[in-house]
DNA sequence: GACATTAGTGACCGAGTGTGACTAATTCGC
DNA sequence: GCGAATTAGTCACACTCGGTCACTAATGTC
């Protein structure tokens, strides 16, 4: 049980007791919006927007707004930053008073958003798209919540179909493997990729081909799932430690 | 980026700009603790704080204090509704004011925590280890807290060596099976089960044996992790629907 | 038409997993 | 004492899954 408010007697309790009062907090939303650049991932990052520091580089963020569900707060601050709002989005962590913030929040939950590729950040160089290996020095919470993201992201990409978001309606299957090859960061087989792609019934064939360029034209799909993987795994003990 | 200060002029910047005015909110750290009880597993609930409703039931929590660490508060709430401190513990989400809480906070941050079978519930009735099929109504927020860190608990099983944290130092491996059912709710098979723990090089035997009623004696085991598994599998897709 | 390039599939192999059956060592009931 | 019951522990088989190589197919380039 938590601490009693002082008001309550150690040994009864007092016929109308007080509710606790609580100290408020300075709580904000950050988001670490993904997409892809080429062959690889990439970071939304904007300019700090405390005045006094306007050459360091932030994740988007804002206050948290107690009318607000914490999901659409995320979409809202997504979208403010890049004018459309992400694909995807999911919580990723909520981190306490230990590591700075750049608004000086108390604290701080993260979300993780997938932009499809090709969103061009909004003008004036107020925002740019980030290489993970070129990100400028972040503040130290921040920069957990890069590292946070992407480590969740991964850890979600074989639970939820969220690749398909970042491709158009048809697609071909080296375009699907080429986001799971960007999103995981490594390459996958082309057998093994479509083999499990098969096992798990997401996509469908349409009657289209597509030509890029040389080579053979590939077979459009299209994203329909249909079966329901029981899934019944025995323990694993995937531990590292 | 987010929303511009009202005191920020919309053409330039102002040389002295202030920065945003945030507004404070009410937040709350919310612990699920889990212990096993026969073949059962148990959730620790509390009398509500709230001295209009001393007949419902909620977790344990209080409000986030700024200069504590999210964990540590996590901590600080569970061995104040238990006496000692939870074996484990992992924040599992965040989450705003659509559901009701308790306290009527906005925001809520919850946590899963573990503790060792045989813990006893404080005195008096205030507190009392509930199985999961048989948990009274809580306030929604709490109710989804609950499912959350169920699932958290079950995804983090097979990723790190938790459920050793529920036994004492040496063990039989029946038990430590027996503490896998209960997380997972689920049977295991015997031989599978010990096969992927040899694999894992998680526990080696030691020179004891313990009887325990009727049936051949079981050799004792101590946690005593070797190898790092590489653990590079491909993609899987392990998806519902 | 030879070649490079991209798409797509088949087949093999070894590791991993579900499962039933078996042996081993103890207590209980008689 | 002795068999039944009970729990511990192992083995072996079948099947699946995942990594890999090798091959065919269809296009553009020269």
């Amino acid at each position: 049980m938590r601490e009693r408010p002082q008001t309550s007697a150690p040994a009864g309790r007092p016929a109308v007791a007080a509710r606790p009062v609580i100290r408020r907090a300075l709580l904000s939303v950050d988001i670490v919006l993904f997409t892809p650049h080429g062959r690889r991932l990439t970071v939304l990052l904007v300019r700090a927007t405390d005045p006094r520091a306007r050459e360091r580089w932030e994740l988007p963020w804002d206050a948290a707004r107690a009318e607000e569900a914490l999901d659409v707060a995320a979409s809202r601050i997504a979208r403010s930053a890049l004018g459309a709002g992400p694909a995807w989005t999911r919580q990723v962590v909520a981190s306490g008073g230990e590591q700075r913030h750049p608004g000086e929040t108390e604290f701080s939950i993260a979300y993780l958003g997938l932009v499809p590729a090709g969103t061009p950040p909004p003008v004036g160089g107020e925002a740019g798209w980030f290489p993970l290996d070129e990100i400028p020095p972040l503040a130290p919470r921040h920069r957990a919540m890069v590292d946070s993201a992407l480590a969740m992201l991964r850890l979600e990409l074989d639970q939820s179909p969220v690749a398909f978001r970042l491709l158009p309606p048809t697609f071909t299957l080296s375009q699907l493997q080429e986001v799971y090859e960007v999103l995981l960061g490594r390459k996958l087989h082309k057998a093994s990729f479509r083999r499990a792609l098969h096992a798990a019934w997401l996509v469908e064939p349409i009657d289209e081909w597509r030509s890029e360029g040389r080579g053979r034209p590939a077979q459009l799909f299209r994203y329909a799932p249909k079966k329901r993987r029981t899934g019944r795994r025995g323990v694993r003990f995937d531990l590292l430690g």
